[in-house]
DNA sequence: CAGAATCCCAATTGATACTG
DNA sequence: CAGTATCAATTGGGATTCTG
């Protein structure tokens, strides 16, 4: 997915007409099924439909990076901010790792930082809202991952 | 996240308990909220939770692959199976790579290969239920999409 | 405490060419 | 048609070291 760098994607950005926003406001929380999600899908236009299938990527390959999931069902799951050394010590990740993850869901508007000028500096991260119409989705993964468990992640190309 | 090759997870697998499904069966579609998706995570113990843990970032490093929800996209909006060149057509993909995914999701029990022998040959995939449970999920990113669209995924760290 | 800088190895992906 | 083999280029992440 080529997860990074030269993502200029900001610059492509294509505003989504309100054909596909007919209810007033958010359906986010809706358990769509997949037939919904296709009638969905089939109501955009094909380059709405490649917008939002970009989207989608994007949001995955920030979620595909390590431990990325992981930082944001700290989050999900505790009330309140939470610190750069809560994270990193209850989390088994490298500091610079954490550093960058924490950057990059600031930048995509999913954590807010809050620095404090104390001595020791204090920074804490909470979740957006953005990030918490999420956080249902994770939820059904996690509901997934208990009734199913992934059979063979084990990539041995071995055939 | 190392996408790859050293994870031996069926080595680890542990089966998760009742205590986690005592509501008869699945509870798949639902779309939980974070609040009952804390109440579900601190109904597992340490161990279920790490384990469920694990499977969702296993699950996460799948999709996070080059392409995957783009090949999975196809499937969930397409009724009936796929062939090989379809998707490689549909997809701006490169073979090698198309291939590589296709294995790692038939392995992963998502996708199911047919082979059919014929001249010229034809092979067909077709997602397995455990991939359309999935499916809602897609659904939940896409109308999250809709409506947020990422702000800045560009991962300048140029702070 | 909360990181930034640097180094470096491992893993991922695409291009190209070939095959049952 | 449905791949595989090989190669090259890029990236991603951890270890280590340093700093405001």
């Amino acid at each position: 997915m080529s997860k990074g760098s030269n993502n200029k994607v900001k610059a492509v950005r294509v505003v989504v007409p309100d054909v596909t926003r007919n209810e007033e406001s958010s359906r986010l929380g809706s358990g769509l099924s997949a037939g919904e999600a296709r009638d969905l899908r089939e109501s955009l236009s094909p380059e709405q439909r490649q917008q939002v299938e970009t989207t989608v990527e994007e949001l995955l390959s920030l979620l595909g990076s390590a431990h990325a999931i992981a930082v944001l069902s700290e989050f999900a799951f505790a009330d309140g901010p939470l610190r750069f050394s809560e994270l990193e010590s209850s989390l088994d990740i490298a500091a610079n790792t954490l550093s960058v993850r924490l950057r990059e869901l600031t930048n995509a508007g999913l954590l807010v930082r809050e620095e404090y000028n104390e001595v020791p500096p204090r920074v804490e991260y909470e979740p957006t809202a953005k990030a918490e119409q999420l956080f249902p989705a994770f939820g059904h993964f996690h509901v997934w991952a208990i009734d199913h468990e992934l059979d063979g992640v084990d990539t041995d190309l071995s055939r």
